[in-house]
This record gives structure tokens, sequence and C-alpha cells, in this order.
DNA sequence: AGGATAGGCAAGCGACTACTTGCCTATCAA
DNA sequence: TTGATAGGCAAGTAGTCGCTTGCCTATCCT
């Protein structure tokens, strides 16, 4: 549990989250490039792999190996975790 | 938002937050008790005090000072705003 | 076979973070 | 007023994190 709010914890792999909930099944490269096109993030391509493998290791990302190509599905099963480990509603300051 | 996923990316403030929800309004010397009694948190009071301003600044913790005393709330707001980014529902590898 | 494409491994560096230490302020009780 | 309680401020330190750099492996196409 702690791995998913390490994960989470960094605004490129928020980003890339997004990516993958907008466009499930893509590639590191493509990840890369539309990191770069539609948000203004100037990282390498290793710098994405290691969010991405950081992601993969909290279950957030699944990924799936065709050939030479690694496919990377968003997963947000460890996400119900959190809501239900605390309520997410409002204060009682009675 | 930033400020949430930092907040919750540290074992001890999320036992804090824990704490705070099975007992709502405890100050800070009662919240560096339950922590040393019920987990094995052996931080300073100071330690457990910045991690309180954390939290706060997060909109995790709502705080209220009577005297001398200062009264810590867990609100589960700013949580909802998680699985309102991503649906917390499983993957979908097609 | 040879080049190009897609990705992996590992060491090094700068910045950030959690924690401690030391001292200070404010409130309450005798 | 004096002491005790509840908490705050700030500097220093060890460890972690994100990122880069350099090189390597595997797959596809011609």
């Amino acid at each position: 549990m702690a791995d998913v709010f390490r994960a989470l914890d960094d605004e490129t792999r928020r980003l890339i989250l997004d990516e993958l909930v907008a466009r499930n099944g893509q590639t590191l490269f493509e990840i890369c490039g539309v990191l770069v096109s539609r948000h203004g993030v100037s990282s390498t391509r290793q710098a994405i792999s290691q969010h991405l493998a950081v992601l993969e290791e909290a279950g957030l990302v699944v990924t799936e190996r065709r050939g030479r190509s690694k496919f990377h599905y968003f997963d947000g099963g460890p996400l119900t975790a959190i809501t239900r480990r605390w309520p997410a509603t409002g204060r009682d300051p009675s």
C-alpha cells in the first residue's frame, strides 16, 4: 500500500495515469511523445521508463509485452484501498 | 492536489490519519502517545508536529485552538479528488 | 546479415525530505 | 509569581528520489 502512495506522489506519474486513462495500452515511446506534446514534460525516455516501473510496482499500471513492444494499461484497483481506509467525507469538529 | 499526495506518502502520517479517524479531535501530545503505544513509532514531538503541519497544509487535517491546546480533526474531503480524477475500477487490456 | 526500432540495466549527481537538537512563546494552576 | 504544560521556530544532517548518461539486449524489416 505504501507503493501506491509513493507512486502517486509525483506529477509526471500522475500525468502518465491521466494519459493511460484517456488512451489505454500505450507504449513507452507513445507515452513519452504525448507527455512532451500535451504537457511540457521534457524528460528522457529512461526517466519515463523508471516512472512506469514505479507505477507498475504499485499495481496502478499493468503491462503486456508483444514482440518488441510493451503496452501499458491503467488499473485503478489499488485506488479503492484509499477510500476504504479513510472515509472520503468531511470532518466532524464537535 | 500535489500536497495531498505528498502528505499521504508517509507511513507515520497515514497512521496519524488512522488515529484521528478512530478518535477525532486529539492534541499533539495525545497523538504522540498513541503513536508510541499502539504503533512502534518512536519519533520526537517535533517530528509529529511537522507531520501534522504537512497534513494540515494538504487539508486532510483541520485544527482548532482552545487555550494552550490545539485539537486536530480529520477531513477526508481532499480524498474525493483522487477517485474523481481516475476511475477506481479495474483495467481493460483488450 | 545488417540496420533500425523498442526497451532495459546501472552508476552518478543534485535536490528534496524526515528527523533531531536546541531554544523560545503562550497558557494554566498553585 | 513561579513552575509546569502545550506547542512553535529554525538550523543541521543522513537518507531518499528523480533524472541523466552511457552502454547493452531483443525484435522487426529489407
